[in-house]
DNA sequence: GTCTATACACCGATAGAC
DNA sequence: GTCTATCGGTGTATAGAC
């Protein structure tokens, strides 16, 4: 592969730049909220003009685009590391990946806004950004079936009384854990709805 | 009382129009998503300048306060009424209830995100906005205790249960029913896992 | 009192010089 | 690739007509 290093060194020095800049919207979004992001600010913390953003990302919902597939790879490779000693019990497993989840979410109230509501007029993920996010999915449910559970409806269940645990903590204890503490009876509940042992 | 009539009618034509504005600001919010609403569109919807709005309301957020208010206030009148005709039968008037909230919600996401979500930066209601969602959250305080659930975690674990219905409906069902037809399931759940008969 | 007209500072985005 | 200059739009605010 001769030549393809000069390739390679403006490849990787755009995507050092391109990280950068999304590092710094993450700054940002966590110190003013993920909808007061401004192009301004964001190239401010990483020394650029607004402008200059353009050359990395064609728009302001490319950006969010690219934080939307970052938060969602780097919580499949907390699982993926999670899956090797997850418990074979499955109540214990459940309690643990559920936890896993939660704790993702709460420590950060902007990505789990981007990651799992739709706050953001007019934003829809691109195919590959929502990519590992489908990923995250599917192991729950592979997870699940090991388990016998194989409904659509049993996972649909399971992800929604986890989203409320998620959603009323942040919304109605920012910060606490009056929601957070209830999570392993949560699945103790649902594992007797669908029958686990 | 005399002269008061003339405060009346003028009092009664400030209400008028602060409702027409409320009314054309949701509009917008259903047209255009809750955060994207602007005091042009909205002035223009009743015939009016931007800046006459501020004759009404002190600032956008002071309507976003006032819509804030008039969702629980309506969501609360609601309630009242079912209140009178709720099954004796706690699982059955679990369902009831639950699903009353849920269509509530669902129906309206731009009104859910506002009810139920911090997604507008800044924005906090006012004590007296705030009321009617305390008197519906109250409720069903009370509604659960005459059912002889009276545990603090009982009661946030029901509104987590429902409140993660309505948002997986509406984040990744939007229009459908997917996790609406769970609903009844998740109650039967949730009264297992409290001991209602 | 209520409206129109106008201004300000800021936003996302684009054009073009270098 | 980065900059300056600028565009149309936004929330907000005030001055002043009627």
């Amino acid at each position: 592969m001769l030549g393809s290093p000069i390739v390679d060194w403006q490849t990787k020095r755009r995507e050092v730049a391109r990280s950068e800049i999304l590092s710094a919207a993450w700054d940002a979004a966590r110190d003013n909220g993920l909808a007061a992001i401004t192009l301004r600010d964001v190239a401010a913390r990483v020394g650029m003009q607004a402008p200059s953003l353009y050359s990395y990302f064609d728009s302001k919902h490319a950006i969010y685009d690219a934080m939307f597939g970052q938060a969602w790879s780097e919580y499949d490779e907390i699982e993926k590391e999670l899956e090797e000693r997850l418990p074979a019990s499955p109540r214990a497993a459940l309690k643990v990946g559920s936890r896993a989840f939660f704790e993702f979410c709460v420590t950060d109230p902007a990505r789990h806004q981007l990651m799992n509501l739709r706050l953001i007029p007019n934003f829809t993920p691109s195919p590959e950004s929502y990519a590992p996010s489908v990923r995250v999915f599917e192991r729950l449910r592979r997870q699940l079936s090991e388990f016998g559970v194989t409904e659509d409806a049993d996972v649909d269940l399971m992800t929604a009384v986890i989203a409320g645990l998620i959603d009323q903590q942040l919304a109605n204890d920012p910060g606490g854990d009056r929601w957070g503490r209830l999570l392993d009876r949560a699945m103790d509940m649902y594992a007797d709805q669908v029958g686990l042992p």
